[in-house]
DNA sequence: CAAGGGGTCACCCCCTTC
DNA sequence: GAAGGGGGTGACCCCTTG
């Protein structure tokens, strides 16, 4: 008897991961959960949010899904593992691209690497343990122009096999076609979710012993859309509380029709205290890389001392935020005494600023509550070299970004970053990666 | 006897342009020019130096070259006449593509429009005054993967040509491919000369009556090794005279190895008083279209009143200069006793770096000579609103566009441009734009 | 080499504005 | 539709580092 219920799974299995039927027909890895004793899949550790698809052209490796929790120094790969299985039988693990839609469909994209075939099926053993790790996983991008003629002879696959087994339906080839170009266009090509699916072999043939299950989606880093936003260097790091100060902001592609940019304030314990977005429009957006925007006015116009708050940029399409970089927002000129003293104060560490400058290697990742890097003081050799990171980007001091208004002072805003220091910002409770601990000079 | 030499002559041009074999044999339409009263070809009207090539997708009109002295208001168009003819039979001008050499070769672009045929030819007729105009040449770009093929082709139909004649020589297939590809790559893909050649039909013969004559070359004004250099925005328009200020530039592609910005001087004649170039490196070039630069010190670091000069975006490849927009150079506040001191020893030690920090991009063809146009003062109105010119380019104030430095004043610069003022200035009296007579306010 | 990037351009799609 | 742009991006080519 359960036998027969293995082979019945493994037809319909069988059918759309192999002769690539489109639709999913097994119920979103849902059926069995409810069942007691139901042999199913786990992922341990989900694959990172964001990798670079490669092209077929983009020969050699370069390198594989990691695991969400992977770091430089421990890295982790998506992982599986099997529960509530008793057989002694070899267990394998196939995982394979769906779309990311609510019923995830087999998706034109393939997975590459080194357990993987044409198809773009990736097979691993389960170890005794009952867990498979992929350590080697990419993802193929399939060409746009190809696309439509994938799907189509899907679909003329899907209705003979159909047509065989049950359903009578024979829809004209022309509508097939015209349909192809539609869900052609419709596919989200640059993000997919990876189906993993339980099986054993007996007599060469392959048995399904779980329901498929989905990985959270894996986004296309190089499409502006889904790729990562950066902010990658700022003209000012201050204004005043009274905002309408024109910053200029060069970032990685963004699309300029779906992208704000956010100031936010947070107290010590990183609740949300403030946020507000910049005024610019799209043609304030230039070729996808730089924006000139103006600031919002702060919430409380007549500060008496300066106040940091954060700019990130934010895609409302997705929810995706920026690291955020820190913004100061200065009081206006008569409330400055008491400031005054300060800024002297800390002026003389002016000379001191590049010995600060340097690595904010932030481990990028943005988007997921739980895993935040920060940037740390390190202290790293004074050399007569400009003040750039490790990613080459301009700190925000050279001596001269001044940051003046309202103010008869010359007053230069000197960001300093620092690393590994974790805190949960954000509105909703996801998280952002904020330069942390940057200092703001004021220098006369 | 006449009649004999133009079937001779005829013979040559004919294999060239139809049978498209790509040495000229011509001579370079020098030949005749010295034989007194032979027919003989002028431009009178030169291309314009730049326009968009089209690819063969991009479908329907987009507009043909117009004239070197063209403008909104009078419209010219290439133009020829053909000199000392004197018989009565019309004349035709067939216009074509060659390749900007010393020698031109026939092009494997295309040019297109009301009077080409498909293999790029155009041909109008000689109107009674002996001019022919071209109303409505484009410039097919010929994708670069069909490139080896079509030079392969040419190749092998000139062998046949030579070898039919009087030349044996009868190179392998293979070195001939190899040939190919290489001549493929050296081609230069953005930049062509229009081959203008007289010749009159007989008998559905064309005879040629005189040798061609080259135009100057034509660029591709989307490449942005040929494209038109432009500076779109600025964050600050001045700086102190000790130079050094960041400045944000935003722009149209430039290639970073080829970009250099230009600051220069000219008295009121246009003649140029001195020029420097702005520090910054590959790093500094972001995405092609935003340059982070330093600026260079004016002449005279002791200046007591503001100097203006002009930027502007020099490709020293090919000589090309961006239009030229006001930089103001502003003096040292005297004075500023404990300030001044602190003052002095930050910015020493700034300078200390910034100097080495920066690979100078000085250097390289500092040789040229500037070609200086001018754009001239329409009154602007100022509005609490952006400032935006007609082509939506911020224009440098919004309020709070700080340039203070080395003062305790604050001082915005406030940049007005204003168009259609002529002048020519420079040495080589060749043309370049400027942005001038720009005001800049200072506000306390 | 593997693992990650940066960068660009060839091509194609739009859109204004007359 | 003609004339002229802006813009996006697929595809591909690089390059650093270990």
């Amino acid at each position: 008897m359960f036998k027969w219920i293995l082979v019945v799974v493994y037809r319909v299995v069988y059918s759309h991961s192999i002769r690539n039927i489109s639709r999913c027909p097994c119920g979103q890895n849902l059926r069995n959960s409810s069942r007691f004793s139901t042999p199913q899949l786990k992922i341990l550790e989900q694959p990172t949010n964001r990798i670079r698809y490669r092209y077929r052209s983009e020969k050699g490796s370069h390198g594989g899904l990691t695991g969400e929790n992977s770091s430089q120094n421990k890295k982790t790969y998506p992982t599986v593992k099997l529960e509530n299985y008793h057989s002694t039988a070899q267990v394998y693990i196939r995982a394979s691209l769906y779309t990311n839609e609510e019923r995830p469909k087999s998706h034109v994209h393939k997975l590459m690497g080194r357990h993987c075939n044409e198809e773009g099926h990736c097979t691993v053993p389960l170890s005794d343990n009952m867990i498979a790790t992929f350590q080697n996983l990419g993802i193929l991008f399939v060409g746009k122009k190809e696309v439509p003629d994938i799907l189509y002879r899907r679909k003329l696959e899907e209705t003979q096999v159909l047509h065989t087994s049950f359903i009578s339906a024979n829809p004209s080839l022309l509508s097939v076609r015209e349909e192809s170009e539609r869900d052609a266009k419709d596919m989200n090509l640059n993000s997919v979710k990876i189906c993993f699916e339980a099986f054993v072999y007996e007599n060469d043939m392959s048995y399904a012993v779980s329901s498929p299950i989905f990985s959270r989606p894996v986004a296309n880093q190089k499409s502006p859309d889904s790729g990562e936003l950066k902010i990658v260097r700022m003209d000012k790091y201050c204004g005043p509380a009274t905002g309408d100060e024109e910053v200029f902001l060069l970032c990685e592609k963004v699309n300029k029709k779906e992208i704000k940019i956010r100031f936010f304030e947070t107290d010590s314990d990183g609740h949300q205290l403030w946020e507000s977005f910049a005024n610019f429009t799209e043609a304030d957006v230039h070729h996808q890389v730089a924006i000139v925007f103006r600031t919002p006015p702060y919430r409380d116009q007549n500060i008496k001392s300066s106040v940091q708050v954060y700019v990130q940029l934010f895609r409302p399409r997705d929810g995706e935020y920026s690291e955020g970089r820190p913004f100061t927002y200065k009081p206006k000129e008569h409330d400055l005494d008491g400031v005054e003293k300060k800024r002297r104060k800390i002026s003389h560490y002016n000379s001191g600023v590049e010995d600060i400058s340097n690595n904010s290697n932030n481990g990028g990742n943005s988007g997921f509550v739980g895993n935040h890097s920060f940037t740390s003081l390190a202290d790293s050799s004074h050399t007569t070299q400009s003040s750039r990171d490790s990613n080459n980007n301009n700190i925000g001091y050279y001596g001269h970004s001044s940051c003046s208004h309202d103010s008869t002072k010359r007053e230069n805003c000197l960001q300093i970053k620092s690393n590994h220091l974790n805190r949960n910002y954000g509105p909703n409770r996801r998280k952002a990666n904020l330069i942390e601990n940057s200092i703001t000079l004021f220098v006369n």
